[in-house]
DNA sequence: GGGTGCAGTGCAACTAGTTGCATAGGTATG
DNA sequence: CATACCTATGCAACTAGTTGCACTGCACCC
């Protein structure tokens, strides 16, 4: 329903293939909606069958053409409808929660060693994020409109990473230290 | 992938319908894997034909027959199986840090309303997990095994709650100063 | 007495997302 | 020199999840 939406914000700050549209996704949007690059071809043809994109066939030497989409009036109009609606509430998937209730059942020592790596991962990832909060905006307080929208969400980004790695410290040393006792 | 071993680990805890299953999903399991009726009306029954679950048809009066579940001997072996095995990292779907994103290019106004709404629900659902969680656990030192890991599971959910709040207020904050500026 | 809501199951049709593969030449790496 | 990865697109087959509906009967409210 709405990956349609995250595909017109991030082509109309930036005209792109699909797969340059994919790696985007791996990297800013799809932190708050992750897309594969097949998902995002098969939209992308969607949405030009529906009038909200143009697409230009660029010929490339050494590799394959790459086909340009950009954003039709009727999608940016789309946009801005879409923009006014209200947005279902997020949608949370994490395997982890339901291991660690699950614990008790299995192997213990198995499930700590998860949630030690699931932290290990999640904290790489912070530091990325702080990485390209102070050097993309290292003055937050004189940011206004798009830039500071940007910035809004990747402090989103950057504070749930901070709460998922806190409540991984806190779920570790809880589950050692009742393994000691 | 997961949705059988969130049913097997639910169900192991207690027995029961898929009907009772989905309101517990609605509350405590739901948040970190949402599921509707129908989805674990279907999958139910294929972890019975799996030979997962075993079902007793109990009669009501005054209301239809319900089938209560139990998990079986393979079931219990998938779920102490699953839990050895590495659980993928969490996926978060989020509408709003969409919208965020491509505030500038619509009505910023109504964005920021939608932040509002936003945070109001998660604010509420803040209040509902501290609730369970100084009724249920006040004494969180003294847990182990089962309850301990219950109690963690939902400092995630408080945490997470408590971060996103959090998060909803420094945008509505920044969006406010830059609308007056 | 008519509407709403709950308990309980389920079908059917749909949309969304995943996984595996195919093609094809370029550029790095061991 | 072979292997593997990057750019670039896409089909086909699958699994997962959503939405709308249908049936029954009780309880509650106005």
């Amino acid at each position: 329903m709405a990956l349609e939406h995250a595909i017109l914000v991030s082509l109309t700050e930036r005209a792109g293939s699909g797969y340059e549209l994919a790696r985007r996704f791996d990297r800013s949007i799809g932190y708050f909606w992750p897309a594969t690059h097949q998902q995002i071809y098969r939209v992308l043809r969607r949405m030009g069958e529906a009038g909200w994109l143009t697409h230009t066939d660029i010929a490339q030497d050494g590799r394959p053409d790459k086909k340009v989409y950009e954003v039709s009036t009727a999608g940016r109009d789309e946009l801005t409808r879409w923009l006014a609606e209200p947005v279902d509430p997020a949608i949370l998937r994490d395997g982890l929660g339901v291991k660690l209730r699950g614990a008790s059942l299995g192997d213990e020592a198995a499930v700590l060693r998860e949630v030690e790596r699931h932290r290990a991962e999640h904290a790489t990832r912070l530091e990325v994020y702080r990485g390209i909060q102070s050097r993309d905006f290292p003055k937050p307080d004189s940011l206004n409109g798009r830039e500071l929208h940007q910035y809004l969400v990747l402090r989103g980004g950057v504070r749930a990473e901070e709460s998922f790695v806190a409540w991984c410290d806190e779920v570790i040393q809880a589950m050692r230290s009742e393994r000691t006792s």
